[in-house]
DNA sequence: ACCACAACCTGGCCGC
DNA sequence: TGCGGCCAGGTTGTGG
């Protein structure tokens, strides 16, 4: 599932292979990718352009292009871009392909359907309303306990909400709740000042080591150019329900929290 | 402002 | 071999 570490290793692999290049036209193999404009006012504006940037903002993706507007594409719980020379033999699930003036295309491919990729002149009405950037420098201790003390919800719905924190997702949330010691179901202004602190740390941690191991492939995850990432490979808790936890040994649960798996240890997160 | 939940979607896997 | 049920979960919209 793309979250901010895997978004952002898809924006890092696309940016050599594609700013600088023209779109020459996209194909919507299933039209309902396409959120705005409608297909042909979309095909008449995006075609000829340069893409002069990539940009993540959340689990946004935004294709920056000559003539100012934006490509911003959302790949929800199953989408990827791939990138590929034949747009003869596209991936199963291909959704749209966006063509390259050199001949190479990204394909959108998305079992789900999830996924969507709107063209706008300005990006405040999607990204506008995000929280702060985990690991920018405004996301300190401080603003994470200050926010959090305003908030009585359960800490992981807490941090799955983008508007809170952006690009924070169900795996990452679990996987800091773990590393803090934090229960996910503990009212998110009960936490102390430190838990926050630790709980700020980790959540950078989580996210930094991640994209490092170049995103997690759980399910349908996979790198501009087929690889899948590592990040899996170090989950202490997400999607281990019934493993021993790494630390202590115990048998860990997966409960479910605002209709999302929560994975965590009973033992080194105590109950609230 | 905050909180909670349903809807959107479909493939993969498991048990029978 | 087939079938039903569960699991995966980000965002939007609705209503309290």
């Amino acid at each position: 599932m793309p979250e901010l570490p895997e978004v952002e290793t898809i924006k890092n692999e696309l940016v050599p292979h594609v700013v600088g290049r023209r779109i020459s036209g996209v194909t919507l193999s299933w039209e309902g990718i396409l959120k705005e404009p409608n297909a042909q006012e979309f095909d008449s504006r995006i075609a000829g352009q340069e893409v002069t940037g990539i940009g993540r903002r959340g689990k946004y993706l935004i294709f920056s292009l000559g003539s100012g507007e934006l490509l911003i594409v959302h790949l929800k719980m199953s989408g990827s871009l791939l990138l590929g020379w034949d747009s003869s033999s596209p991936p199963r699930f291909t959704r749209a392909v966006i063509h390259l003036d050199n001949g190479r295309h990204i394909f959108f491919r998305d079992p789900r359907k999830f996924g969507r990729m709107r063209l706008l002149k300005d990006s405040t009405s999607i990204i506008g309303r995000l929280g702060p950037e985990p690991l920018e420098a405004g996301f300190t201790p401080e603003l994470l306990a200050r926010l959090l003390s305003k908030r009585k919800a359960p800490i992981k719905a807490v941090l799955i909400d983008q508007n809170f924190i952006a690009g924070l997702g169900n795996m990452y949330a679990d996987e800091a709740l773990f590393a803090a010691g934090i229960h996910p179901l503990r009212p998110a202004a009960s936490l102390t000042r430190r838990e926050a602190w630790r709980l700020h740390r980790a959540i950078k941690q989580v996210l930094s080591s991640a994209i490092g191991d170049k995103g997690a492939s759980v399910t349908t995850y996979f790198r501009p150019g087929g690889e899948p990432g590592k990040a899996q490979f170090q989950f202490r808790v997400a999607h281990r329900r019934g493993e021993n936890c790494p630390v202590c040994g115990t048998s860990l649960e997966r409960i479910t929290i605002r209709g999302r798996g929560s994975y965590f240890c009973p033992r080194c997160q105590p109950e609230p």
